[in-house]
RNA sequence: GCGCCCAUAGCUCAGUGGUAGAGCGUUUGCAUGACACGCAAAAGGCCUGAGGUUCGAUCCCUCAUGGGCGCACCA
């Protein structure tokens, strides 16, 4: 029976193995579990996306999950993870067409419908791949409750959410100036921008003014600063602070627009700057969300010169109609030049807008899109943070998400890309931004809004318990599943958040795949093995504070197998001749079996202690400091001092009996391991993953 | 610009109002009857700087410096 017993554990031998017996024993679905304690508990996984493959993110949350719904499955909870995939609109299209660009097709030569089909196609081949990558991990989601946010039901709840906020009146179409990506060609809300800083200039161009009052002087002009001069075709005005002495007495005077040589008002108004640039700043109403703002209490004309396609219109001038912006911008330039209406050029270093999908710099155009109003939805979401019923964890993280949502502006939800949910009203061909349908997930995986029956999915295990995940989709997730779970059900969707780590290169920096500091968790587990890849992430997981990477803590994983592989070989080497130790007959009372040297007695309260301190800290999230006490444990006293006392009068039954409880302890954090060994016991009869957690 | 977080051993990090710990690394022994992915020892830190509270601070407060992050963007 120790002839499989090799020296060193080899967890490429095991963990495929172990997976599989999991997944036969069917005790991943809650409709299973032989225990039932008649209390549920419900996580639902944050769906990645079908475009993913897993990154340390991914893996660190997935093992956060997996412990928790161990521990809690031995605890003899109904307990279900919920997984699936997110269809993650934009992303998934750009892909697909990426792929389709090298056979040199673009989506528009398809059609809308043949270019679905090939989403689908792509889906269903490569759509599966994270959720496999979550399986290697050991993670023991239901996988016969998968869900995919574009499954059938799934976009009839998509449809039921929209058309009732539709009902309340909370829907609207509005024409004003959203962020564009000329590139995915799609309006994108707030939360999809990222900025980047870039070294840019600041073009200083003088405005001459219509009725100059001396020829010739430095005073026959206002200076407006401008980063981006080829947006000048769109003024419609130019504005100063009412405060700023500089400009008091031209404020209602005209001003000559150069190039396109009309004449444009000068305004005032509160919300300029007077200390940036010249304090005069030239307003491109159609260009630009706070001079859109400032026109329409002025009520100045916006007009469009840059399209959806990011080409200048026929609204910009003959000379310009069709240029890219950035020849726009030269030719601009080059004009005023001519003119002498340059007066300077500054270096200027400033934040730019990019597309989070696909880093384009995204460009602000007055469009027509679908709103959602969040005034109330945001009340809704607050309320529950602020009374306690939604926690996070660590608590920091409410601020960000009260702030956003305190000064939150309505919710651009329509996109004019093809791959998502449509909007349901009769001849708009936008669709959902994905976050719409993101934001049901907790519930519409669970049958919402159809089965609301006795004994439905919908209502054993909604709402969910606990939520993990990253900390920068706080508000473009988090909130926005809040405020639906409380506006569709009622109830929060989960009590506690938490807020993961954020795993860094070892710099400290962000992991980078061009910079070659990105680690796969894919390399880690053929590598070490799963469970100790589990182990080095979960051993730097301290107090959500974020991790810098360091592999080294793997390796101590490994090792760490291998002790415990080792230990237990030992201690079932020395039960083996009395064979008086059954493993599997051992009761609650005999929590001190034959306990008689001072030895046995202090393992055995260690043991206890240890239990005791590793069951608190997980159920406050504390997995890294739950994993260090159970490594000292197991290491140190038990192995260290008590395996080695045993050398000289070993007790069977407490050898037993601490190894039993230790591989319990550990399951969570490395189940394939403990899992295996557990199947060598003499006398076990039921899968770890099942067996009872504490005393 | 506003806000948040971090600064402890060579590296990655724990920790406590009474003068510090782990993993990895390093040094020295040891093939001891589970493990050399090991065992036994050891070296290594005025706990970023300056003030303050306190009988006493690495831990509490203030400021500074360095690093990270979030929000807002100023044309």
């Amino acid at each position: 029976m120790l002839s499989e017993f090799d020296k060193p554990y080899n967890p490429k031998e095991h963990e495929d193995k172990i997976y599989k017996l999991w997944e036969e024993s069917g005790f991943f679905n809650p409709d299973n579990l032989p225990n039932k304690k008649g209390e549920h508990f419900t996580i639902a996984l944050p769906p990645p996306n079908v475009t993913g493959s897993l990154h340390m993110g991914h893996a660190l949350n997935a093992t956060i999950q997996d412990i928790l719904i161990r521990k809690k499955r031995m605890e003899s909870y109904q307990t279900l993870w919920l997984p699936g995939t997110d269809h993650a609109g934009i992303a998934t299209q750009n892909v697909v067409e990426r792929d389709l660009k090298k056979q040199g097709i673009s989506r528009h030569d398809l059609g809308r419908e043949k270019f679905l089909e090939k989403v689908w196609e792509w889906k269903e081949k490569y759509g599966d791949i994270i959720l496999d990558q979550l399986k290697k991990m050991g993670a023991s989601c239901d996988w016969s409750r998968t869900r995919f946010t574009m499954d059938t039901e799934y976009q009839e709840a998509v449809k039921i959410a929209f058309l009732h906020y539709q009902k309340k009146g909370w829907i609207y179409q509005g024409e004003r100036v959203i962020s564009w990506c000329a590139r995915c060609r799609t309006s994108l809300s707030d939360l999809e921008l990222e900025y980047q800083e870039e070294k840019g200039k600041l073009w200083f161009i003088k405005y001459p003014l219509a009725e100059a009052p001396t020829q010739g002087r430095s005073d026959d002009f206002v200076v407006v600063a401008t980063t981006r001069p080829e947006t000048m075709l769109g003024d419609s005005a130019v504005a100063v602070n009412p405060k700023d002495k500089r400009y008091k007495n031209l404020i209602g005077k005209k001003i000559i627009l150069p190039i396109k040589n009309h004449e444009i008002p000068i305004v005032s108004d509160r919300r300029i700057e007077m200390d940036f640039g010249t304090g005069a700043v030239k307003i491109t109403p159609a260009h630009d969300m706070l001079d859109e703002q400032i026109a329409i209490t002025h009520k100045l004309p916006a007009i469009q010169i840059i399209n959806e396609k990011g080409r200048m219109t026929k609204e910009a001038g003959e000379d310009f109609d069709g240029l890219k912006i950035l020849e726009a911008r030269e030719k601009v330039v080059k004009k005023l030049e001519e003119l002498g209406l340059i007066e300077k050029i500054e270096d200027y270093t400033h934040n730019i807008a990019k597309c989070y999908r696909c880093g384009t710099t995204v460009e602000p155009l007055r469009s027509k899109q679908w709103f959602l109003k969040m005034s109330e939805l945001a009340q809704l979401a607050m309320r529950d943070v602020k009374n306690k019923k939604v926690k996070f964890h660590p608590k920091k993280w409410e601020k960000i998400y009260l702030k956003w949502l305190s000064g939150v502006k309505d919710w651009c939800i329509s996109r004019q890309i093809w791959w998502g949910h449509k909007i349901p009203i009769d001849g708009v061909d936008d669709v959902l931004d994905t976050w719409f349908s993101s934001a049901l997930w907790p519930f519409a995986t669970l049958g919402w809004p159809r089965a609301k029956s006795k004994g439905s999915d919908l209502e054993k295990y909604y709402p969910t318990q606990v939520l993990s995940t990253a900390r920068d989709i706080i508000n473009l997730w988090v909130a926005r599943m809040v405020f639906s779970g409380v506006e569709f059900l009622g109830v929060s969707p989960f009590s506690d958040v938490i807020i993961h780590a954020t795993i860094l290169a070892k710099d400290g920096r962000r992991m980078s795949k061009s910079l070659g500091t990105g680690v796969n968790p894919m390399d880690l587990i053929n590598k070490y093995g799963a469970d100790a890849t589990r182990f080095g992430l979960i051993w730097q997981a301290m107090g959500g504070q974020d991790i810098h990477w360091s592999e080294e803590h793997v390796v101590a994983g490994k090792k760490f197998c291998n002790k415990i592989w080792n230990a237990a070989r030992f201690v079932l080497k020395q039960c083996q001749p009395s064979l008086k130790s059954d493993f599997g007959s051992q009761k609650k009372s005999d929590f001190f079996p034959g306990g008689k040297t001072s030895a046995d007695k202090k393992i055995l309260a260690q043991l206890k202690k240890t239990q005791k301190q590793v069951d608190k800290l997980i159920d406050k999230y504390e997995f890294g400091q739950a994993l260090h006490i159970l490594y000292d444990f197991f290491w140190h006293d038990f192995c260290d001092v008590y395996l080695e006392e045993s050398k000289k009068n070993p007790n069977p039954e407490v050898l037993a009996r601490v190894l039993k409880e230790s591989l319990k302890l550990l399951h969570p954090f490395m189940p394939f391991i403990t899992e295996h060994i557990w199947s060598k016991l003499p006398g076990v009869k039921n899968l770890l993953i099942i067996e009872e957690w504490a005393l």
